[in-house]
RNA sequence: GCCCUCAUCGUCUAACGGCUAGGACACCACUCUUUCAAGGUGGCGGUCGGGGUUCGAUUCCCCGUGAGGGCGCCA
């Protein structure tokens, strides 16, 4: 099977695109077929390298990788138009010597004629005298050409949606050949598709009124037909077509928190099912069981939250040498101190990743985590020091007994517990009232992994600093973003 | 206006014409726990409407309705 995924490099790489390009390749990986690439660059007013730059380094990051190409359709224009000039020799296409005011008039009354208008054209020249249209072409009157569509209709199966039936009277007769001589989409494509062997063409829902228009050319230029299939539109919350009010449709802008295993999951099983409840799946397994045959007939809607849960699903089961390499380079500022870190204790930098992990849904946000752990200043959450840093001065007591108890104990996370516990006896007051402060007082955050793993994973001084710093802010009473209100709150209170 | 496509919980989806319409996300409880997440348990919630065909319709047919896509000398 040779199959293609042919994007406009008029935008960066869509999430539309991106779902396109992988049931392409989806189906070339699984049959042993060809997935081949090209740009279809012929609006050159509107594309631009980057965009092709962008698309290429989309696609490379899901692991999409293609075969053959990237081809480029302005390469070609050529033949595009040898196969125009074919079409109008064999009389399968008209000149059209129409003026922007009749077409924007025949534009006009699209609506009030009915199928009449689409014809309006084929009308005009075919009320030339004989000869008048090769007359004035060869006296060099600019002119489109037009393809004339042949009465009848129009069948195909299309491998989504089953027989496909158009009839000819509802399709335009259109412009081929542009009055400069350029080719249009429609030829440019049957010619390429042709030319690179397609075999298998599955592009989005949006192409379906293309099809027949493109079967017609192939048949009129002795062309072969390729399969088609209609892969429905990925909509947006407000079940119209994704786009960028809806939020972020550039592939790209989720890299950040994505991991791209988890977005091409994600986007397998938008508009697809395996037929059974299987949702995380690896590459592979999607590639061996992906099928035509249950692409969804309708358009579904991207729901980030689901994408989000997918991606911690990967996150938390994928290799996490891998996991390391993907997060240190997003680790906060001092870059030396994490990479010597990494470097020098890495069965502690896997530990601390593995027990992070497990709650982390955005590799973003767990580098953010990770970076905690790394000598640096902390962010006290006002969430958290509002709910437990709440008594001031018990606070500060507790934390200044927590000091004293935890200088002098074995920085492994038994002793540590046992310390911590013993010492919370002692003080008469239940293991959370001091866990709960302390974990603010390392981390700023009132949520963490169990409290004596961030210990154990901060070391001895990292942690003892960061007591010390806590009980700096609080006898500063600096620990609110309002501090005015805080001040008050906890003078009251004391 | 014309052409085309589609219709199962809010969302993603499963169900040879035949079990009480199943699972997942989200949400809500409960559980576990030092917190959060993860895990476990439970709950909420759906076949667009009307006609047929049939012993039986989410499934097949027709008509509505609704939604989406297309109707460029853009791609």
């Amino acid at each position: 099977m040779r199959v293609r995924f042919a994007p406009s490099p008029t935008g960066f790489l869509h999430v539309g695109g991106a779902r396109t390009a992988l049931f392409n390749w989806l189906l070339a990986r699984q049959s042993g077929g060809t997935f081949v690439l090209r740009i279809e660059d012929t609006d050159r007013a509107r594309s631009s390298e980057a965009m092709t730059g962008a698309i290429l380094r989309g696609l490379e990051w899901l692991g999409i990788d293609w075969d053959e190409g990237p081809f480029f359709q302005s390469d070609r224009v050529g033949e595009h138009t040898a196969g125009g000039r074919k079409l109008l020799a064999g009389g399968h296409a008209y000149r059209d010597f129409s003026t922007p005011e009749e077409l924007a008039r025949d534009r006009a009354n699209i609506a009030a004629l009915a199928g009449e208008a689409t014809r309006a054209a084929r009308r005009r020249a075919e009320a030339l005298a004989p000869g008048e249209a090769e007359e004035r072409a060869a006296a060099g009157e600019p002119h489109a050409v037009r393809f004339l569509v042949p009465e009848g209709s129009t069948d195909w199966e299309d491998a989504v949606h089953g027989p496909m039936r158009f009839r000819n009277r509802d399709i335009d007769d259109l412009v081929i050949l542009r009055a400069d001589g350029s080719p249009t989409y429609n030829l440019a494509v049957v010619c390429d598709d042709a030319h690179a062997r397609i075999d298998m063409v599955l592009r989005g829902d949006d192409h379906l009124s293309n099809t027949p228009k493109q079967i017609l050319l192939a048949r009129a230029l002795g062309l072969p037909v390729p399969r088609f299939g209609h892969v429905p539109l990925i909509l947006g919350r407000d079940g119209k077509r994704l786009s960028k009010r809806h939020g972020a449709t550039d592939i790209a802008e989720y890299r950040r928190d994505i991991l791209p295993e988890a977005m091409v999951n994600f986007l397998a099983l938008l508009g697809w099912s395996p037929g059974d409840d299987r949702e995380v799946m690896e590459l592979d397994e999607i590639v061996r069981r992906f099928s035509l045959k249950r692409i969804l007939h309708k358009g579904s809607v991207f729901d980030a939250d689901k994408l989000a849960w997918l991606n911690g699903r990967h996150l938390s089961r994928m290799d996490l040498a891998r996991l390391g390499s993907l997060v240190t380079p997003r680790l906060a500022e001092p870059s030396q101190a994490a990479d010597a870190a990494v470097k020098d204790r890495p069965g502690w930098y896997d530990n601390l990743l593995d027990l992070l992990r497990t709650r982390a849904r955005s590799l973003d946000a767990l580098a953010r985590n990770v970076s905690l752990y790394l000598p640096g200043e902390i962010a006290y959450e006002p969430k958290a020091v509002r709910k437990h840093w709440k008594r001031r001065a018990q606070v500060e007591e507790y934390l200044n007994a927590l000091r004293r108890t935890l200088d002098c104990c074995e920085w492994q996370t038994e002793p540590l517990e046992r310390a911590l516990r013993s010492l919370a006896a002692e003080l008469g007051v239940a293991a959370g009232r001091l866990i709960h402060p302390l974990r603010v007082a390392l981390t700023g955050q009132a949520v963490s992994p169990g409290i004596f793993d961030v210990l154990y994973h901060l070391g001895r001084d990292l942690s003892l600093d960061r007591i010390d710093r806590a009980l700096e802010t609080l006898a500063a009473g600096e620990t609110d973003s309002a501090p005015a209100a805080q001040a008050a709150a906890a003078s009251g209170g004391g």
